[in-house]
This record gives C-alpha cells, structure tokens and sequence, in this order.
DNA sequence: TAAAAAATTTAGACTAACCTAAAAATATAT
DNA sequence: ATATATTTTTAGGTTAGTCTAAATTTTTTA
C-alpha cells in the first residue's frame, strides 16, 4: 500500500522529534511542526496506527514501528539527496532548496532514488553536513559538538548546522563560514558566551551563542 | 493563487485534447483521460471555469482561456524538462519516464524550472520529439509528416512519435528506430499498407500500419 | 420530426485531511 | 492530595475530489 504525502510528513516529523533514542513524540508537538491542530494530529495518528506504522497509546504520545521508521527513513533519503541536485547540479544555494525538496521527497519512485543517487556519485552528506541514509535503510548519525563544546584554542572543522533556516545559513554565508572550514576559537565571552572564532586561518569573527549552539563540528 | 495537482492535469489534458485549433473538448473525453467519470468532470469544469481557466457552457465542451492555456503549458514544459532529465542525466529509457514525469511536473517553483533548464542546456525537445515550451509560454509545434505520408523511395528523418506507451517505444527499440534514425520507404504493401523500411541505410523492415500511425518524420 | 440513444448535468453521498468547541485525561502546584 | 492548569481526545462540521443513480439535454436514427 502508498503512503500518502501528509502520512509521509508526519512519520518524518515523528522521526525527527524522537531523536535518536527514539523518545515518544507528543500530540502537541506534531501539531506545531505540522501547522495543524492538536485535534487534526489525534485523527492521524489513529490512522498511522491502525496501519501500522507508529506505536500509539491515547494520551501517551508516539514513537515509529520498524515499518513507520523505514517509511520515515526513505522520505529522509529522498530528501537529502535532492537537496544535493538542486545545491551541486543546479546551483542552489544551501539556503534555498528546502522547500523544494520537501516537495520533491514526496515522488514515489525507488528507481528514480538509486539512479538520482548513482548520478550524484553516492554522496554521504547532504549540502547542511546532515547523512544522507544508504538504500538499504541505514542511517548513521556522525557524532559532531556542537560549536559550544568546544575549548579556547582548539581547531575544529565544520561539519553541520542544527537550524536549516535561510535566515541562519545566509548569515554563514556572509561571515564565510562554509562545510568543512577550520575554525578556532581564540577567546570566549563570560557574560554572554559569545566567541571570537578565526576563520580558516584568515579573518577572525565574532560569533554569538545563538549561532555557536547551531554550528555541527569535529576535533581534526 | 496557487492551482491543485488535479487541476493542473485537467488543463494539461483539455490542451493536449483541443489539439492546435483549440476545438471543445467533451466531458466524456476528459473522463476517459482522466480516468474519473463524467459526473466528476462536469464538477471540475464548473471549478475550472469560475477560477477563469476554461471557457464553459452546459453540454457544449471546453477550451482553454488564455490563462487556463498560460498555465497548462507551464505544466508542459516542466514535464517536458523533466524527461529530458531522467533520460539524458539519469540514465532512463523513454519508455520509463512518463509516469515519474507525470509526477515532477506539478513541483511548483519557477526558479527550479529555469535552472533546470539551464543546466540541461535549453534542450527543445523532450526525449519523444515533442517541443519544449520556452520560458515565457511560447509552445511552437513543428510540422512533422507521419510516416504514412511518405512515398515509395522517400527517405526521411524520425522525429517523434505520437503513441507514447512504453509497449509501443520498447517495440520500436527492438527496431532500432530512434530518434534521428533515416527511414527510407522501399514498398507499401496495397492490402494493408505495412511497409518496408530501411533503418539508417542498413537492416530492412516491415512497419504495420499502426506503427507507421506513430512515426513523426521529417523531409531532408 | 418524433422516438430512441447517447452525452451531460444534478442530486446526494463518501473519504482524507483539516477545523472548532467541548469533554476527558494527565500533569502541576499549593 | 486536591484543585487548577495543561494536554489530548471526542464530537460534529468543512472542503476537494471523487462516486452512483436519476434527471435533463443533445444527437442520431428511423
């Protein structure tokens, strides 16, 4: 049987709000990402349970069943990869191809996915750093800091954004701030924990906390 | 305001159905091509009509307007780009495009279109022959015969096809008739107007007439 | 040209996905 | 631990797009 595509939203939605640890998504959550009601969520979830796809007790919130969580996994795949083409293939900006992508993840073909994926040379990372799952379903998140962890004088590369808004990655772009740039913090703040962050090597910036709890980076 | 899925394919086929001189197109047509019955249609046309898209009287068919036809050839030419996509970058055969197509064409961002335009170098034909609709609308049939048209000695350049069903673009694979093949007429059988044709100076074949239908072909 | 046939529209109903308002269950705070 | 606040569900309703059956209009045919 097809998902449909508001079924399909939803089981992402569950996947991303669970984490990792697949905590219970609750009612109230769903309706907030989702731009619906509470009383429109309780009427899908009865309908994504009968079919399988969540574990739902009233009352008690929801997580994925395996086949919700492949479900959840493959419009994930869909999406990573397209948002790849429009960025490597079309020129995109990284803070452009969201919405486009979150319609092109909806196109149900598992064909078009492998040879959208061979094309693109099976890419690990989508255009923010975040993985991008293997055909077979597999999904590894990297263990990154977040920009926050990180002590004065170390060297780090970026490697992800937590917040995928326009507004944030456009403010990366103007302080030259891009995947896999080297940053080092020189000096934090005590008052409000903003830092001074050169830039690969080059010019050093100042950095509030609001945009170091949203950086993804690695120790080299 | 922003025109639904369904909508776009109704007018996308009350074009292809009004043909070049824009004739009316009944309502059973467009339930046979929309596969729904004729009850449903005559719902969407009473839609399609107050949203300005189609000129519509009782029991008297449907045209276009012109922004009903704006529209549907925005439709067209996404399609169109798509397949071009899926068979020149991603590797699909033309027999095995139109059902995604079908699908990709209704993703709604202009800029998407262009820059997928651009990056496919502003092809102007789709993988069938079928002309690409430029960016402002402009749509220009070019006038092909059909292979039934050629005379005994003729030899022509293939140029599309009319029939798009994957049976009949796998038969013709099978053939080694492509796009741009040379065909030169060498008989026509008088009973029941099969023919002999000889494929890019090469191998001969027989051609039914219902093949022959099919084949859009050009003078040299 | 009137009767029969075919095409089209109207009437009334269904499903998916949403809504508001009210009721019920759970969580929080005194 | 009970009252209050919050969260969630239920009840009943809406819209888009579909359906069947019946009524109406147009077309065909004798």
């Amino acid at each position: 049987m097809q998902n449909s595509f508001t079924e399909e939203n939803y089981l992402k939605i569950i996947h991303a709000l669970s984490g990792r640890d697949g905590v219970e998504v609750t009612t109230n959550a769903l309706a907030e990402s989702t731009s619906t009601r509470a009383a429109s969520v309780t009427d899908m979830l009865r309908k994504l349970a009968e079919k399988g796809l969540i574990h739902y007790k009233k009352y008690q919130g929801v997580t994925l069943t395996d086949s919700g969580e492949k479900v959840a996994i493959k419009v994930i795949r869909k999406h990573r990869l397209w948002e790849v083409f429009l960025v490597e293939k079309l020129g995109f900006g990284w803070d452009e191809v969201h919405d486009i992508a979150e319609e092109l993840e909806h196109i149900p073909s598992e064909v078009l996915v492998e040879k959208l994926d061979a094309f693109l040379g099976h890419p690990k990372f989508d255009p923010h750093g975040d993985p991008i799952p293997d055909a077979k379903g597999n999904l590894t998140e990297p263990d990154y800091l977040i920009l926050t962890d990180v002590h004065i004088g170390e060297k780090v590369l970026m490697m992800g954004v937590l917040d995928h808004a326009p507004s944030f990655l456009q403010h990366l772009d103007r302080s030259g701030i891009t995947l896999g740039a080297v940053l080092e913090v020189q000096e934090i703040n005590e008052y409000d924990k903003s830092a001074s962050v050169r830039i690969n090597g080059g010019p050093t910036l100042f950095i509030s906390l609001e945009v170091s709890k949203n950086l993804l980076v690695q120790r080299r």
